[in-house]
DNA sequence: CCATTAAATGTTATGTTATAACATAACTTA
DNA sequence: TAAGTTATGTTATAACATAACATTTAATGG
């Protein structure tokens, strides 16, 4: 079983386990994703989409199918670059409670990593304090040079 | 000293320490910023600037002050609904190594607070332990309801 | 199974955000 | 004042995203 099957299995799963569909349309483009090297905008998405499955889409199915992904937290969009990705922690469920995105200004690439749990509760705690209420995990986006790239 | 005056004095006193150059028209959509209770796209700075200042303007007038207000410190731009606003900070110039903005999807209100120190290192500490430079200090959107709004 | 409802998709059009490219003007410095 | 740099004016278009409504598909209950 590849590494993107074992994905899209998870991925399955946690539909199944939350009761929404993960329907053939919303599984191409999870596949389009997890098949990138890197995040994707939406229309290099659709692009690809008209390519691999279906000449005549139209921007709707793609940003419906990408809606869904990113509420089911299957996909990530970075707002600071009008892109999407997979999310990289599907398959080991530790939750969303505070994510990093590491994008690199250089290559491109982005790293998603769990922000540490005292960070969490310190920014959770100073949120609270000013009786602000989230209504979703906080995502920061740090952007700067990845390791690689700094090698070079 | 009215206190738009007061932070548009600090404003200046800063472009003249770095050596960029307060313009008559970045100064004039920094008071548009200054003047409006919460953040604003764009396209509404432009309408207002047109109103106020220059009927004609077109898009990139202001968008260039918007990009040099925004590298100089002075205002922030909030990815995740394309928007801009005056930093709340300017005069009490306590830095900008993590900046939290606790936006209302309710009211629409931004709050700007600086990121407990802890929290920061926490954060500084598990970039560099990955090799990842940051080129800019994290500034984390949260979405939520303001203290004001869950009264109500 | 069939009728009803709800969810998803198809389709057209348009709204919103942002920048490329090149011309001109204004400042800076020697 | 000449040369170089920075800022602005102007036109056009690129890039990102959604409204609105029609149609199809799936789920539910008799
Ligand atoms: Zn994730
Ligand atoms: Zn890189
Ligand atoms: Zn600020
Ligand atoms: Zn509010």
């Amino acid at each position: 079983m590849s590494r993107t099957d074992r994905i899209l299995a998870s991925a399955e799963q946690h539909c199944r386990e939350q009761g929404v569909r993960m329907t053939p349309q919303r599984r191409q483009v999870m596949m389009l994703l997890l098949t990138q090297s890197g995040p994707q905008s939406a229309y290099q998405l659709l692009d690809q989409f008209k390519t691999q499955y279906q000449s005549n889409a139209q921007p709707p199915t793609i940003y419906r199918a990408l809606d869904f992904l990113v509420q089911q937290g299957l996909a990530h969009r970075l707002s600071s670059t009008n892109q999407y990705l997979a999310c990289d922690h599907i398959t080991c469920h530790h939750g969303h409670q505070g994510t990093v995105f590491l994008l690199c200004d250089d290559c491109g690439a982005v790293q998603e990593t769990p922000m540490a749990g005292s960070a969490i509760s310190e920014l959770q705690q100073s949120i609270n304090s000013l009786g602000f209420v989230t209504q979703q995990n906080p995502l920061l986006e740090v952007h700067g040079r990845c390791a690689n790239c700094n090698v070079h």
